[in-house]
DNA sequence: CTGGTAATGTGGTCATTACCAGTAGTGTAG
DNA sequence: CTACACTACTGGTAATGACCACATTACCAG
């Protein structure tokens, strides 16, 4: 990895110059509360004008990397706020970030007429009557995590097979190669719940165990409703972090 | 309001022109999904330079109220995305969001050795002994919600009386007001729980109920640890809201 | 010793100019 | 008719230069 900005490269020096600061303070060149070079250092130290210093800095910003105090300086964050959180992720994203091997068994994947709760939170227009659902237990290691139902708007003519998805394992990573669909936001609503003698059965706890229940919705880079997912997660398996920002 | 940018304002012009742009969209005066002017005609319409354009756009991409597609244009987002969620906030706060009045009652307010899990969470040095602990009962519209326990670690020489508390209701006012302190970021984690039987009367449901329990760490601007706080959410009366991007 | 002030360094805002990189429509050569 | 180049838009990246707002320090007058 080379430490000076190359014009020539492909990538923008702003990244080039974020890749390089970042790589600064997770070596621990700069400690936490140590101020970083004042924005015209960081000018003349690279050979690039500061509008681009200053695209860098706030990327690194709202990566919870630095922060900036007006009139003082620019400095490194404290290690808990270096690790990004948040971040939106598929369940298989979510299990490898926690160190478990994500799996899957597969119980239904069908076209099926929406229902109304469906309807709403995908916000369907009256001329599309079918979406498809698709439910399954998803594990970490091996056991079970989470039954998690999906109901999916895919765009016209677009397919999916029980062979894609046991071959890729993650939805998203088909989503995004066949049909160049990436995603941009999503909404989650978390509330407890209890498990049905059904639900118990899949995840292997006692009937009338507290689960947690996610809901979300998600929406592309153009910003349509492409997804209404909720996932039950075994209450002693499973916790859920955020990182908020004001 | 006024629709055109001043020069002589005290607020940025940037900030002027988010609040013009968010006026007409909350107004709806251009729709979701429909395409506003391109940045080069926001220039010429408000008179102010690319850059600052640039600027304000990009805040109501942050805010969620705008979306961007390279070489296309600039897009309204569906208003499910121009709801502002996420946000870092008190309880006084949350519960006014949710249309309920904040209430509490002040169980215990006193300075206490800082238990070894608080102690890591909030990174104290070994010279700081001890932290303030406060447990309260919040209500909202009267009814309790949730039971929550904070460990502060003030700057020296801060107070916090019972007084205080009950005068302005919400901890946070104090902090900004009287020790000019503002929360910057806030790590949560959110999990299920049952209630014991101390919890379940406090909580005014039957012991053994589940709840929802949240444990979160409050940053300050200068990204110090100052707060740790638990709270124990009745599981039929709460849901947790947040959005995440990519 | 105290309180004001000027100098200097920091990030924050803004205008101007230029060119790159995608998108979409149009026209033309094959 | 199709394939391809052209063109005219969009947002994305970048340099330069200027001034404002805030923080800190040093210095000086009282």
């Amino acid at each position: 990895m080379s430490s000076t900005i190359n014009p020539n490269d492909m990538l923008p020096r702003y990244f080039q110059l974020v890749t390089i600061l970042r790589a600064k303070i997770e070596a621990g060149e700069w400690q936490p509360h140590a101020a970083i070079p004042s924005e015209r250092q960081l000018e003349v130290l690279y050979s690039v004008s500061r509008t681009t210093v200053r695209q860098a800095v706030g990327l690194l910003i709202r990566q919870g990397l630095v922060y900036q105090l007006h009139g003082k300086g620019t400095y490194v964050s404290p290690r808990k706020l270096q690790k990004g959180l948040v971040e939106l992720t598929s369940f298989s994203e979510d299990m490898l970030q926690r160190g478990l091997q994500p799996g899957q068994r597969i119980l239904e994947l069908a076209e099926v007429e929406a229902p109304e709760q469906v309807r709403q939170h995908l916000e369907l227009s009256p001329d599309i009557r079918t979406v498809i659902r698709l439910e399954r237990v998803r594990t970490g290691d091996g056991q079970p995590i989470g039954l998690q139902t999906s109901y999916l708007n895919l765009p016209a003519g677009a397919t999916l097979t029980r062979e894609q998805l046991e071959e890729r394992g993650s939805l998203y990573a088909i989503l995004q190669e066949k049909y160049n669909i990436n995603l941009a936001a999503a909404d989650e609503t978390l509330e407890v719940t209890v498990a049905t003698p059904r639900e118990a059965l899949l995840l292997e706890v006692p009937a009338g165990n507290p689960l947690l229940l996610s809901e979300r919705i998600l929406w592309t880079n153009e910003r349509r409703a492409i997804e209404f997912v909720k996932i039950l997660y075994r209450g002693d398996r499973y916790r859920y972090t955020v990182r908020l920002t004001r």
